[in-house]
DNA sequence: CTGCTTACTTCACGCCGAGATTTAACGTCT
DNA sequence: AGACGTTAAATCTCGGCGTGAAGTAAGCAG
């Protein structure tokens, strides 16, 4: 019931590479030494692999350290300028690219705004433009790019050919996105490899990295913006699910058959405690103007001690706790985050009521071995996000670099 | 974030052993070319590895094809009785101990009454005789045996050590019993390998190989009984979370703050529509007492055509359908099936109301690319799926045998 | 009996990681 | 200053792996 590939003795080394490759990445400038006791690998088989890693460039020596009387060590990292990525974020509001090296510092970035129109090929246009100021700005050749993370809203369906980036199908519900075949829109523009999820999961991958999920390996980061959604990570990798759509939390039922919910159900965590709603319960605006001013509003009034605002961030308090309890008892994660604009917003005042409630719903067992922590990232965390896909690939791959060529004859 | 443990030469060899196993076990008899074909693997190196497979036993000819004007084809399967397995269920009711031949034919069973009293003790002993009676029956030496899988209620903690089933813990709130060393006190009593799950998950993976869940990849069972669970199968594999007690599903919210339950929460699914709550809800029968008669009345009565009863069934599958949305969503799965005694018994009548309203409560997207069907398993179907747990170990392992001596010298 | 087709086996090859051995690069002691 | 001890890294040998080519086995048709 768990077939594994055949393997060659080429994977061995593959595998070799992707080891050291990746724990030099997350554990600093390292010798060889260290690496060999903390990989398991024998020493002789880090100095070869890392010789190769040298001459291919990827790694370099940075100094070294005595060691008590003899040989000094020679600390090797990972060569940050070796290689570029892109992280893109196709937000509500803009499109924006980033430019990053490989230690993921970002070196140079591109806003455009996306105002009420959503065509699809007019955002391609933006991001092939977005794609050649941040080149041009930080003077960096497209061939060393390794690859091109997207964060979209909306379902996004993996591609499954030699070039799965360029086969991506979006649907997305918020821009009136159907089935658009939006990998095959890119490649007419760029050649580069595309690694194209949700927003909200690239967001939590970056939560996984760098944030409050930092260490864990299974986690989930539950993102609570003007809707609902989370990041499920698995035993270190997102979970994905038979389509790539799993992780839909904004829509489980808190009352079955209760509240309406813009995705036509009824009773959805989302028609209750997403930004949206809440504003609209609030103080009766029209979804879609300004939830982030009508959200701040609506603490500031909260935080006065007006009754009718505590009522509601009690009622949201509740919920959540209810449905994070939800995630406990389906995930028993080590975990969990909560992050997002709005969560970022009302999470100092919410926490312990979130936490309480949780813990009264769900099962003693699971609950008992998870940690719910607030997010401590930035807004700008899903180019960051976006971009640790390709990088994910490269270090899975040993750090192979993309020959750029055959991916453009392969169109 | 997705380390991968070091690999010599050598686990290539297990790999391929257990590829060409698992394809033998699963694909019925074939000849060499046909594996080779089927795992990508060579024909020498094909040759090679049930070469060292037939002369181990595991493995042997069984008759030939011909193929047009050459050499006919020698057919190879795996030997059915060079190994044997044990699946144990430890119900409400009894403890079933069953052994079954390596193709899961059931060669001898042992049922013992569980009255009142879940000692663990007890039990412990109970299994223990329930060994004995069915190796004696069928002539089995316990040197023959792979494995005993154990399907147990409540949450088993899974060991972590050289010998992880001695080190299992479980928590079971129906028999009371509170971190339970069931591990080690079935050690003291054979030195046989020990695996231990939740029965509701062993059950999930009776459903996977033999039921109506085979062939999918990624899947939900849920099951139906006094309570309700669920065993969540993604890709191939059971999906366990961080402590092993992912899928406990029976405690998802449909109505936050709504009626008590049996886990202390309130609004949880299994107090709507869990057998010990319908049939409480029928007819105000105090929990415990001939709840399958209940129910069985209830459906007597739905079909009639009696308004409460055909009330209480259709909330029932609306809230059912609800829940199974959550899990369409959050899980993304190719297929779920409901399973479980209530489920055999209430399904048919409910399958076409939970069908819809999981239609109508889950996002399109994930629901289309789901299917929701009836388990086709009686039953006895604990047992295969515990004795599933000591042979996805021996096909994974490539097929070792275990060193029993070892295992008790490491008491 | 010869030739043909197909299934399987054997073997040389290149590559792998482990482990032992050798070389390199320091500090220190005489 | 030079020999020595110590530790790090490089090199080398070895058994093992899967591949792919060459060789062998086993049937059938003429």
């Amino acid at each position: 019931m768990t077939p594994r590939g055949k393997q060659t003795v080429r994977d061995l080394r593959r595998s070799s590479r992707s080891t050291l490759l990746r724990h030099l990445y997350f554990h600093g400038p390292l010798s060889r030494q260290e690496l060999g006791t903390a990989t398991g690998l024998s020493a002789g088989s880090v100095s070869n692999v890392t010789g190769e890693l040298l001459t291919d460039g990827l790694i370099e020596e940075c100094g070294s350290v005595e060691s008590d009387g003899g040989r000094p060590r020679i600390l090797l990292r990972v060569t940050p300028g070796q290689a570029h990525l892109v992280g893109i974020d196709i937000g509500e509001t803009q499109v924006r690219v980033t430019l990053f090296d490989l230690a993921l510092t970002e070196l140079a970035s591109a806003d455009q705004p996306l105002l009420a129109a959503h065509d699809p090929e007019r955002v391609v246009r933006m991001i092939a433009s977005g794609l050649d100021q941040v080149l041009a700005a930080a003077g960096v050749p497209a061939e060393n790019v390794l690859g091109i993370g997207i964060g979209v809203p909306g379902v996004v369906e993996q591609g499954t050919g030699a070039d799965p980036g360029a086969d991506v199908v979006v649907h997305g519900q918020t821009f009136d996105w159907d089935a658009v075949p939006f990998g095959r829109l890119l490649r007419e523009h760029t050649p580069l490899p595309l690694y194209v999820d949700n927003g909200a999961k690239t967001l939590g991958q970056a939560e996984m990295w760098f944030g409050a999920g930092r260490g864990s390996r299974h986690a989930v980061v539950a993102l609570f913006g003007s809707g609902v959604g989370a990041c499920v990570i698995a035993d270190g990798a997102r979970f994905r699910g038979a389509s790539s759509s799993a992780g839909e939390w904004g829509h489980t039922k808190v009352h079955v058959g209760g509240r309406p919910c813009r995705c036509g159900s009824r009773g959805c965590l989302e028609a209750y405690v997403g930004a949206e709603a809440l504003v609209e319960r609030w103080d009766g605006t029209v979804p879609g103007t300004s939830e982030k001013a009508g959200l701040a509003a609506l603490l500031r009034a909260a935080e006065e001690g007006r009754p009718s605002a505590v009522a509601l961030l009690d009622e949201a308090a509740e919920l959540l706790g209810a449905a994070i309890a939800d995630l406990v008892n389906l995930f028993n994660p080590e975990r969990i985050v909560i992050g997002g604009w709005a969560g970022l917003l009302l999470g100092p005042r919410m926490l312990p009521a979130i936490d309480e409630a949780a813990t009264r719903y769900a099962l003693s067992y699971p609950r008992s071995r998870t940690t719910i922590t607030l997010s401590d990232l930035g807004p700008d965390a899903v180019t960051l996000g976006a971009a640790t896909l390709p990088l994910t690939h490269f270090l899975d791959s040993g750090g192979e670099m993309p020959d750029h060529l055959a991916t453009v004859a392969a169109l």
